[in-house]
DNA sequence: TTTGTAAAAGATATGCGGGTCCTTTATTAG
DNA sequence: CTAATAAAGGACCCGCATATCTTTTACAAA
């Protein structure tokens, strides 16, 4: 479903909106030691992620990577558009070239009754609201 | 979600469950072809179920792949289980080694809903009976 | 202004799914 | 029995996501 590196990117963004607050901010050390990924890669997520203006970094002493207020409004699914590009939720499962309500392929409507459900979610989880449940509930990231 | 392996292993298997009847034995050179499909590698990935009883072969001249009775009874689910192994229904979206109920990661329940719902019906999908669907509504295999 | 720190960037390696090729074995038609 | 045919099996190759290493650039504190 997801490609490593974007769920890398939403495990950081998600760390980043419980963690990286009141202007702190947080380096790939500690990111990559805390989510257990390999750090060097996570590097190359991250500032592909600030390249896509999902999350915000400063360089230098004290500098690392945190969540503008704007940056909290972004939503898991620009996240995984970013990442892994727009075939993530419209590609055939079969993966038939051509798969449409008008040609469809024997699992179509099953897959895409799934899927637009997940699809839905993700178009409307900010990551700013979900960090807050992730506290309250106490979640895994 | 699904490889390219088992993409291959269940458009071959309708195809032969609608064109495979009253005994005849359909080969790889045109199994590739119609499904527009790497030859040897289908190959490899027909090997493998054969292997795996999902469908049956004969050598020789007029020899190919085909279903016996018991194959049409065969399940979407378990051409998956049989390919892909049984983590492409049950790991977790986001890459955590530990997400279930109890310890859920944040997509972790929106993730279940839309895996469970096609989980279902790929388990009570026999090949023979959505074979029937695909010749009655000339669906893309 | 200098120095330490941390991200950015570029170049490079690796593992594995995906794909190919060649040889062997089984079957069946003649 | 033989020859033709087609699957089975083994060895191998390749590209790309994944991962690493090194150098450069930016920033902040003193």
């Amino acid at each position: 479903m997801f490609s490593k590196s974007c769920q890398y990117a939403i495990r950081a963004a998600l760390y980043l909106a419980v963690h990286a607050v009141d202007g702190a901010r947080i380096g790939v050390r500690e990111l990559a030691d805390k989510l257990e990924v390999p750090q060097p890669f996570l590097a190359k997520v991250l500032q592909q992620m600030v390249r896509g203006h999902l999350i915000s970094s400063v360089k230098g002493p004290r500098g690392g990577f945190f969540l503008s207020e704007r940056n909290q409004e972004v939503t898991l699914k620009q996240i995984v558009l970013s990442i892994d590009g727009p075939d993530a939720f419209t590609s055939c499962i079969l993966g038939l070239p051509v798969c449409s309500g008008t040609h469809p392929c024997p699992l179509h409507f099953q897959a895409m009754a799934y899927r637009e459900g997940l699809n839905y979610q993700l178009k409307y989880q900010a990551i700013g609201d979900l960090a807050q449940r992730i506290s309250r509930e106490e979640m895994n990231i």
